[in-house]
DNA sequence: CATGGGATTGACT
DNA sequence: GTCAATCCCATGC
């Protein structure tokens, strides 16, 4: 098999570069993916980021070296995924919050009990579940496991706003879409998906 | 050891 | 539009 995965390098940049990045990369896993549509960052900085705390048993993979799988459980139900990012010792990390399915969509399909084709990817939740994974993957290596990030060929155009769901520093803009994607996880303010910023 | 909150989703009024 | 499900973990007694 090529490496072809996004390298430690690429994820130890400032985690607002690597969350712009990562749109338009692929995300694969046990013959299942798409095309990442959706991403958000978190940084030690501000409060939303569960690094914020400093280092603890959850968090210390955030401060681990660039490139990890960061997957925990939200609301008792969901795993979410992020992709570790910044120099070893920053914590920092950029949600992966949507794609648009391209492989095994039968097997996505049956895993979300859906067969909505927008209805698999949609959300961190949803992604988590539709490509089948789970806590176990916790601190695995996005660079060389089995949970593969491929660079993009061609930059997307893109839209930036407020991050979907956190009540604290809530007013940052570090929510990053493709522009007019159908596969996004929440439509888009009225007016903003045009044609227009690219960014 | 008990408790409260959360980077969500899907079902329901 | 509202709301419950469900569990890991950080915090406090």
């Amino acid at each position: 098999m090529r490496s072809e995965a996004l390298d430690a390098a690429f994820y130890a940049r400032p985690v607002l570069e690597v969350a712009r990045d990562l749109i338009g990369c692929t995300l694969n896993h046990a013959g299942c993916g798409g095309v990442i549509v959706e991403t958000e960052a978190y940084h030690e900085s501000e409060a939303a980021c569960h690094a914020h705390i400093g280092l603890t048993a959850r968090t210390h993979v955030l401060f681990a070296p660039p490139g990890r799988a960061y997957v925990y459980r939200s609301y008792g139900i969901h795993a979410l995924l992020n992709a570790v990012a910044e120099p070893q010792g920053v914590g920092a990390a950029v949600l992966i919050r949507a794609l648009e399915p391209t492989l095994g969509i039968d097997a996505m399909c049956s895993r979300r009990g859906r067969d909505q084709v927008q209805e698999l990817c949609s959300g961190p939740g949803k992604l988590t579940q539709a490509l089948g994974i789970d806590l176990g993957q916790n601190e695995s290596d996005l660079t060389t496991g089995t949970i593969t990030i491929r660079p993009r060929r061609r930059t997307p155009r893109m839209v930036a706003g407020p991050r979907i769901g956190i009540t604290k520093a809530a007013e940052l803009p570090w929510r990053f879409c493709q522009a007019g994607s159908r596969f996004v996880s929440r439509p888009w303010p009225p007016g903003l998906h045009a044609t227009q910023d690219a960014v």
